[in-house]
DNA sequence: GTGTTGAGTATTTTT
DNA sequence: TACTCAACAC
């Protein structure tokens, strides 16, 4: 019998609500994970509704795997299929479906860093140099128009290219080739990226009603968890997935924790809703059950800053706690040292271990002086997110291997292995090989049997490739039979690959993952005796992550981007960087979307139940001429709501401090303004908020050509962006 | 063809 | 600081 009595009046309305559309505006620590899996419990056993017919979306793979254990917690031996985030859902339906768009359901997908090696290819075959247009700027590129669904072929006009980074007619021109060449090269070889996924089933879905109908059958429950940071494109799928006729949806969100905007995510999805399901009862649930009333009053009182909001206010029965505290450090070698030395008297005092606390920071690369300080001061310390397990070279090495033996004709597989280790088969012999096979209009792996076989074209040495074919053939042969975990050992034996991880830095590491794959491996086949090698592959190929063993059996400190902590408590957490151009970040190209901002300061605040520690250095930032100061949100929560500690080392006195300035500094919440252009020439000198003053060298399109004093020499900057100003003619 | 080194450059967030 | 890329030595 299904326990309810552990949830508040909210909460149990909630949970035990009639069918029918219904969204939960759920703040931070308001037991959002716990009414939905609740509410599924409830499904199934109350109102007995299939397993099998209940559809929940999640934001991440991990949130689904803790969903499913949740849900395994309340209800014994139930098993929902349909649990995922929007790409596993469409991973699966279009493995099921895509044949009525005219492809084949052997499709696979391609993650980041084989989308760049496809960009590479373009941009060799295109003769676009590097250096005129960043490959990665180009991925960037090519998934926010297909995200946003924006034509490059039919916009000229330029204005409406801004927003995604496109500042020139010339851009214009070259991104047009590269995304044409792009989806052609993916049609060909049968791959989808990420994106195609979401696109795809929103095409099959509305194109196809006989299929959407089918779908629309058999999910008589739709959850959708973190609905806040939906795009346009999954609300569109999500729409098409409900059946009409019941529209029973269960939504749970909190627009303060839009977070994901860049991603497409937009604030007023929850008043889309509210259009599409007009009988919607709304649940709000407000009272946080994880944090102390001092920290909960800050994120109260930063997020009130945000015009474009429906106004809410969390309360909590929690005690008042410790005072949250800010710190600010002359730099940021005594910021990271301030954190250590905290930390070491919190784990002196015997009230929290290691695994109790983290370090929260707004970009990735803010984690490197604090991992410095612990490597240096002994804290044993876990990087999240730093660099996923599934796209570690080691890891992809093998699985290209695996994906071989499942489709040899698998060509970035094949391009990414062929001198993998090394078998003297370089750029040079591959582009010929590559030439050869679109001289015959044949596949590589084709060639490569040609070559190895007969036909010897010029500047390919005929036994290396013989050599290297004979072992494919070899590895094919042997492993045909064998069981999945015995197939990636075999490979691993045959191609020496424990020798050739030798050759590189951190070996033990390295081997330590392949033992991971291993592991994870063995675990999908005891679990999933019945499935398959190609199975397994499509069930990594949306993982970028993996279950760290390491993780469950240490005691260490965690150290994450906010958005990677988006759904987590910690007793004890730190916020680093919380400086003015840090956080709020401030980027060169492109504007900053301030409440944005906010709200990501806000997830992060709220991630932390005991004590709060934000702090900022005034040193000098890699990329600042100037000094830094303490960051906006720390004045808009209100000096009365925290302490700032002048306690410890070298701290800079309260009086001391320089706060942003609005009257002074430069606004950058709205970069750019294209109705007061400024026409600039040769010569202008020019004040940046960041490089300080330089002169006008040279202009094109949009651009300008600024050379500034050491360190920073000559810049490409955005013309009109607000960060230059003109100080004279 | 492979591996190393130095110069130059650019710093957001993730499925 | 970290990554990329061209140039160089073997």
């Amino acid at each position: 019998m299904l326990d309810l009595s552990k949830l508040n009046h909210n909460q149990l309305l909630t949970v035990t609500a009639d069918i029918g559309p219904l969204l939960i505006i759920a703040g931070a620590g308001t037991g959002k994970t716990r009414v939905l899996t609740t509410r599924i419990a409830y499904l199934v056993e109350q109102l007995h509704f299939n397993p099998h017919e209940i559809l929940a979306i999640t934001f991440t793979n991990k949130a689904a795997i803790e969903m499913r254990n949740r849900i395994n917690g309340l209800l014994k031996h139930v098993y929902l299929p349909w649990i995922g985030t929007y790409h596993a859902i469409c991973l699966k339906i279009l493995k099921e479906d895509i044949h009525f768009l005219g492809r084949q359901n052997s499709f696979s997908v391609i993650d980041e860093e084989d989308q760049l090696s496809i960009i590479h290819d373009i941009f060799k075959e295109g003769e676009i140099s590097t250096k005129d247009i960043k490959p990665k700027k180009a991925l960037e590129i090519i998934q926010r128009v297909k995200v946003d669904e924006i034509d490059l072929f039919t916009i000229n006009q330029l204005n409406a290219l801004r927003k995604i980074g496109i500042h020139s007619l010339n851009d214009l021109q070259s991104f047009r080739y590269i995304i044409k060449n792009y989806e052609k090269k993916l049609l060909k070889a049968n791959l989808l990226d990420f994106d195609d996924l979401l696109i795809l089933t929103k095409k099959l879905l509305s194109e196809h009603d006989d299929v959407c109908g089918k779908w629309q059958n058999k999910f008589n429950y739709v959850l959708v968890d973190e609905f806040q940071d939906t795009n346009y494109l999954q609300f569109e799928i999500f729409n098409l997935l409900v059946n009409p006729k019941i529209k029973n949806v269960f939504v749970v969100g909190d627009p303060d924790q839009t977070i994901y905007t860049w991603r497409g995510a937009y604030p007023n999805i929850f008043m889309d809703f509210l259009t599409n399901f007009k009988d919607t009862k709304t649940f709000v649930l407000d009272t946080n059950y994880r944090s102390t009333k001092n920290i909960l009053n800050v994120a109260n009182n930063l997020i009130k800053h945000n015009e474009l909001r429906i106004s809410k206010n969390l309360t909590t029965p929690n005690p008042t706690g410790s005072n949250v505290i800010f710190f600010a450090g002359e730099t940021s070698q005594i910021e990271v040292s301030y954190i250590a030395k905290q930390i070491k008297a919190i784990i002196k005092q015997k009230q929290y271990a290691y695994q109790d606390i983290a370090v929260l920071y707004r970009a990735k690369h803010l984690s490197r002086t604090i991992e410095q300080e612990f490597i240096n001061d002994g804290i044993p310390y876990l990087i999240y997110g730093d660099i996923r397990f599934y796209q570690r070279k080691e890891i992809k090495d093998l699985v290209a291997y695996l994906k071989l033996i499942c489709n040899p004709q698998d060509e970035l597989s094949l391009k990414r292995i062929i001198n993998v280790p090394s078998r003297g088969i370089g750029l040079k012999t591959i582009e010929n090989i590559e030439k050869y096979a679109a001289s015959q209009s044949i596949s590589f792996y084709d060639a490569l049997l040609k070559i190895s076989n007969d036909e010897i074209p010029s500047g390919i040495s005929k036994p290396t490739i013989k050599k290297f074919m004979v072992l494919m053939e070899l590895i094919m042969q042997q492993t045909k039979d064998l069981p999945l975990v015995k197939k990636i050992e075999h490979i691993i034996d045959v191609i020496h690959y424990q020798e050739y991880l030798k050759t590189f830095d951190q070996f033990e590491t390295r081997w330590e993952n392949v033992q991971e794959l291993i592991v994870a491996i063995e675990e999908f086949q005891s679990e999933h005796p019945n499935r398959n090698l190609s199975d397994f592959l499509e069930e990594i190929s949306l993982y970028t992550d993996i279950e760290q063993s390491k993780a469950k059996q240490h005691d260490f400190v965690s150290l994450m981007t906010i958005h990677f902590a988006k759904g987590t408590e910690f007793k004890v957490v730190f916020i680093i960087g919380m400086n003015e151009g840090v956080f709020p970040i401030q980027h060169l190209n492109y504007e900053t979307n301030m409440e944005e901002e906010r709200r990501i300061a806000y997830v992060g605040i709220t991630r932390a139940m005991e004590r709060l520690f934000l702090t900022c250095n005034l040193g000098f930032s890699p990329i600042s001429a100037d000094k830094l100061t303490p960051s906006r949100f720390v004045k808009e929560i209100g000096e009365h709501n925290y302490v700032t500690d002048t306690s410890n080392i070298a701290t800079i006195s309260k009086a001391d401090l320089e706060w942003y300035d609005s009257s002074k500094n430069i606004d950058w919440q709205k970069n750019y303004d294209s109705e007061n252009e400024i026409v600039f020439k040769i010569g202008d000198v020019i004040a940046h908020t960041i490089f300080g003053s330089g002169i006008v060298v040279g202009i094109n399109d949009d651009m300008l050509e600024i050379a500034f004093k050491a360190p920073f020499g000559v810049k490409s900057l955005i013309k009109n962006h607000k960060s230059i100003k003109r100080l004279k003619n």
